[in-house]
DNA sequence: TTATTAATTGTCATGTAGACAATTAATAAT
DNA sequence: ATTATTAATTGTCTACATGACAATTAATAA
């Protein structure tokens, strides 16, 4: 039997980066740690990469024991390695973003596993690196969603132009200008009119769109331009 | 002591596609392995993640160990962690590419380490999953490089303008305009002019340029658009 | 009728992009 | 001196994108 000697082994954990949107405010889910040490803080959400699956397989797991969800949108993004992130034990962590539409969310696993929304902006102070980890992802959000039609995962089945609107200021942290951009997201093809309204935040209400899936999956890799004065920073 | 109980621990390993250009062609630098098992096959330059090194410690250890080469641009692009990656015991490899000055390499290592450059479309067969891994970085690559200045880190310290499509003709496949490639190159305000002439592949000989390294370093993370017809996909 | 938000449209200046051609330049080889 | 060759710049044309800003039309609850 061959073997790779002596070298050392270390524990895998994976870390996930949930990003939320309810049609005003972006947000983060966070869960309150369940093992020492900082056990009762806050942290995202996060678990050990087990035996017999993949770094990806076992995001997918943590996301849906968290959330109860399946099939969201997640990227893995880095790889945090340094010695002594974790004081316990040497584990990297594999970081992934989510992007989850907040709606599907059920608020009954929100009692039972802790977990809890924060806007973006208003949130606690996280274990060992995982402000760190916020930090970036948000960064490499923005990145991705300046070029490619990403933030639709944030959106429910049904969003209008305004959600969008406030959405991508949400993210990058600026004004839009409502003729441009709605010129330009029309232009994408990605959006498909429907017939109904949304009365909820006008008297005149918003027409409902729906995102061409068709479309989405062909395009989403392509380059667009989906950012008034795109100037990045990652 | 507070304790992980008994969570399983992994190998850690990086592996790196190294890239390199000679003015012509875009190549690959490769190793023959040497331990078990598929000794002797090519493969990536990697090793395993020692007990007091970061991830990234251990990507610049491994590529001065088979370079000699120090301050070379290495960016970590994906973790692979498929439990059956490596047939003899589960190994994550965390993948870097870099980009390396071909003339700075020192030949009389690449004799040492039965390292080899190779032309990118005429590689060996590559061990376990290292073949993907060079598919994978070679988007990675061409999607970077069509955003950001990165190609530059390939080049030598002078180099022509020719050259310089040269390197964006390999690296994308495609033939571009020099009228406009130039002028494109030209205003981005990267390229300090030299006196001196490069007479090797002409006779009226092509002027040396060097990099602009405080503008390289100011605009790096800034959008670019350096392909005419950009459409990538990644 | 009014206030309010939605959605579209217009306009203007500026810039980029790329296709394509032409020109000027330098110099080694003949 | 002429020629062949590659380098580098420039011109031109069309098309389209960009973004600032304003104006307009629309729908409807209060």
């Amino acid at each position: 039997m061959i073997e790779y000697s002596s070298q050392p082994h270390y524990l895998v954990a994976v870390d996930c980066i949930v990003f939320g949107f309810d049609g005003e405010t972006l947000k983060l889910l966070l869960v309150k740690r369940s093992l020492e040490p900082e056990i009762n803080k806050w942290s995202l959400i996060g678990g050990f990469v087990g035996a017999e699956e993949s770094t990806d397989d076992a995001a997918i797991k943590v996301l849906k024991k968290n959330t109860g969800l399946d099939g969201i949108y997640l990227e893995q993004f880095k790889v945090y390695g340094k010695p002594d992130r974790d004081p316990i034990e040497r584990t990297l962590s594999v970081a992934y973003f989510a992007l989850i539409d907040i709606k599907k969310y059920s608020q009954q696993l929100n009692a039972d596993y802790h977990a809890e929304w924060f806007p973006i902006n208003e949130r606690p102070e996280l274990i060992f690196d995982h402000n760190t980890m916020v930090a970036d992802a948000r960064k490499r959000l923005r990145y991705k969603a300046a070029l490619h039609p990403i933030l639709f995962e944030l959106l429910p089945k049904k969003f209008t132009l305004p959600q969008l609107q406030t959405l991508f200021e949400a993210v990058n942290d600026m004004k839009i200008d409502t003729g441009n951009f709605n010129r330009k997201m029309n232009s994408t093809g990605l959006l498909v009119k429907l017939d109904e309204k949304d009365k909820s935040s006008s008297k005149k209400g918003a027409y409902y769109f729906k995102l061409n899936h068709k479309k989405y999956r062909s395009d989403f890799h392509l380059v667009f331009n989906l950012l008034p004065n795109l100037s990045l920073d990652l």
